[in-house]
DNA sequence: CGCACCTTTGAATGAGATCAAAGATGGTGG
DNA sequence: CCACCATCTTTGATCTCATTCAAAGGTGCG
């Protein structure tokens, strides 16, 4: 098992202190591995730990009582799954494995001690969530207010930004292991819209397809046609010290 | 000036220690007003502090390259505005009084203290993080999965129940000081749309308009309609003790 | 090899947008 | 206090983008 993956995902944005990443690394002690399709957090059930992502693809959605879905974001390495246990008993959400995944549990209670003992890391627990939210409002914005074309632009761009970061694309290709279904519930579209519109982004050369590959032809247009906005970088300069 | 508006939100969840007490009051002291329509923090330029709502309705919104705008979501007495700034340098979104607003703002830096003071301040604010950001979930699905009429109908329950908790709410009336077409902007619609949404659902009894009132007939049948949860309770028995 | 599941394509339908114009409302200044 | 103008609401007609329905290819796993 190499380093916790939450530590690394941090110390993109700060240099750790070693009590800070000993603090870290110990919510990764446990190891759990689930099959594509398996669903990790249940909507409306009692929550009972948090996750963090070692490897794979996930999801959250939310089903509607009209049977239709909405997937609200999807999850890398590094991410925390379950956070709303923080927030609620029950789960506002489903998380699904897109992929097979490994994730780490950890007992609620650890939050509350790595932030009572690590100011910082309870900051940055606070910048995510900030962060999380306004990536979300993005995507409100994208299916509140665009056309079908840009909302898949959109996705595909947010997607293909984050898995650059972890070092998951090659050559402007990465893997994309999603159903137009599923791209159709993460942008508020049906399959058959969601086909073609993929196609008409092939057609013009903004993107390539073959197997569960994607490549990125033309980013900066797919970006623009999108209006998809690049929030990775983190503002860390306002936070208290680190013990 | 009576106490601090933000203590009093937060001490619907916990009892508040007087430690927490005084730090809260303190983020309150400067107090500033503004009127109606004016822009108290614009997208893309450099933050420079926080704000309290102290009275008043504003929203926060995105404007697209196309021209049209998302309103992310309203806010009323005890929010918090410009929380962006703690993780980003420039604003992601325009924050816009709606009515006239009397606004109390605070540094950034006054937040880096509080969360070293106090953790469980620290965790009220992650808590109110990730229920902002599941709430903005619950308005993502309910633009990409739900029909017009179920759009308007879950933004009414979403305002009528945060004004219900404030106590403006009298009688199943509330001020509803917004335009059709700021609704529209909320809900992915056009104004027109929205009008005739918002005459359906006076037709069918589950509402009544005049001027700037809202009365709410049947919330029940509303919230249904409208897929609507009501994610008003928090949790907060994790959280690390008070200081 | 066969069976799920996924993608692709076409045609018909429909929800909401757009365009246009007539009432209501209310704030402002004379 | 009233008249006027800007803004907001309401209504109708038409149009369009995305959905729905249906069915024919692909693909990969067991």
């Amino acid at each position: 098992m190499a380093g916790s993956c939450l530590a690394e995902r941090l110390s993109h944005y700060v240099h750790l202190s070693a009590g800070e990443q000993e603090a870290l690394d110990r919510l990764e002690e446990q190891e759990r591995s689930f099959r594509r399709g398996a669903v990790i957090i249940r909507e409306n059930e009692v929550l009972r730990e948090l996750f963090i992502v070692r490897s794979g693809w996930l999801h959250s959605s939310l089903v509607l009582g009209n049977g239709s879905r909405q997937i609200m974001r999807f999850h890398f390495k590094g991410d925390v799954l379950g956070l709303p246990l923080l927030a609620f008993t029950d789960s506002p959400e489903t998380v699904t494995a897109v992929t097979d995944v490994v994730l780490c549990p950890f007992p609620r209670e650890r939050v509350a001690t790595l932030i009572a003992d690590h100011p910082r890391l309870a900051a940055l627990l606070i910048a995510f969530a900030i962060a999380s939210r306004v990536s979300l409002a993005d995507r409100l914005a994208s299916i509140g207010r665009t056309s079908a074309r840009a909302r898949v632009s959109s996705l595909l761009c947010e997607i293909y930004g984050a898995l650059k970061i972890l070092g998951l694309a090659e050559n402007r290709v990465v893997q994309l292991p999603l159903t137009q279904e599923e791209i159709g519930d993460a942008t508020g579209l049906t399959a058959v819209h969601v086909n073609r519109m993929m196609r008409s982004l092939v057609e013009d050369g903004l993107i390539e397809r073959q197997g569960g590959q994607l490549r990125i032809l033309d980013e900066a247009r797919l970006c623009a046609d999108a209006n998809f906005t690049d929030r990775s970088a983190l503002e860390t300069s306002w936070m208290p010290p680190p013990r």
